[in-house]
DNA sequence: GTTAAATGATACGTTTCGAGTATCAAATTG
DNA sequence: CAATTTGATACTCGAAACGTATCATTTAAC
């Protein structure tokens, strides 16, 4: 069961090392350097990072990547979304289409509460509280 | 973000079907057409669980599988061990290699100690436990 | 005993998705 | 202008999910 994917992670990593050193920019050939992350793949997830609102870039010499809010209203669920679509459990799919089931579904449902306060907890993480919670 | 794969849904239907009609022997043939799951690939997964010690199975005409333990001791979470294997959220992998902060990430505790409390929940869950929460 | 209906075992195919690469264009600084 | 940076986007590669196909074996019923 995966409940963080590559892009995910190396999204908070870099996020991390972003809100950890307050030096300005960060050119993504430092942050890969750092934290060793294939530089394209990483420029590729920050540039998502960018669209969404949670980075600001400049281009050119100097230029490089900044969150473009505090480290403490960036979610971890909000970048999951971002990488990983909805944090729907299941999608009670049933080859392309909706389960057959889906209203008397018993498992559907447990499920689906189980769900609810699992990811009201995962809400509760943003980067300012990884931050506070390193060694 | 996926919790339940094909095999475990399909498993769990078909063990809720068995566990909640009385009636001995279910070959497949009934099984797929109730359940509306292809016959063969049913097949494999009730092999499995015959495999597992969950099914019992018999050749033959009048042939079939039924339940080699009681409802309430098949557990979710052994059907979803089976086909998912280990029920750990991350493995916290970096190229088919252990993530090198796998010591000092904050990330990765968060999530083990949410994980240790969600997948207690999940183990609650039985067989039976869903067969006493259709409506 | 023959036949039909069932499972056992296992190999194969197909599609989807995760992970990562490659490349050209545009902007900025010095 | 030259070097360095991001923007946009198309592509490759491999593994895993999902499902099919086939031959062998067992058993009940007639």
């Amino acid at each position: 069961m995966r409940l963080i994917n590559r892009n995910t992670d190396y999204a908070i990593k870099a996020l991390l090392h972003i809100a950890g050193n307050s030096s300005g920019r960060f050119p993504v050939s430092e942050l890969s350097d750092v934290l060793k992350i294939p530089h394209p793949f990483l420029r590729k997830i920050l540039q998502v990072l960018q669209k969404e609102g949670i980075l600001l870039s400049s281009k050119g010499k100097g230029g490089g990547f900044a969150l473009a809010i505090p480290p403490k209203r960036i979610y971890l669920t909000d970048v999951m979304k971002i990488f990983q679509g909805s944090l729907e459990l299941d999608h009670c799919l049933y080859r392309k289409e909706l389960c057959p089931d889906i209203k008397t579904c018993p498992l559907r449902r447990k499920i689906l509460s189980l769900e609810k306060r699992f990811v009201q907890e995962l809400a509760s993480i943003t980067i300012q509280s990884l931050l506070d919670d390193k060694p």
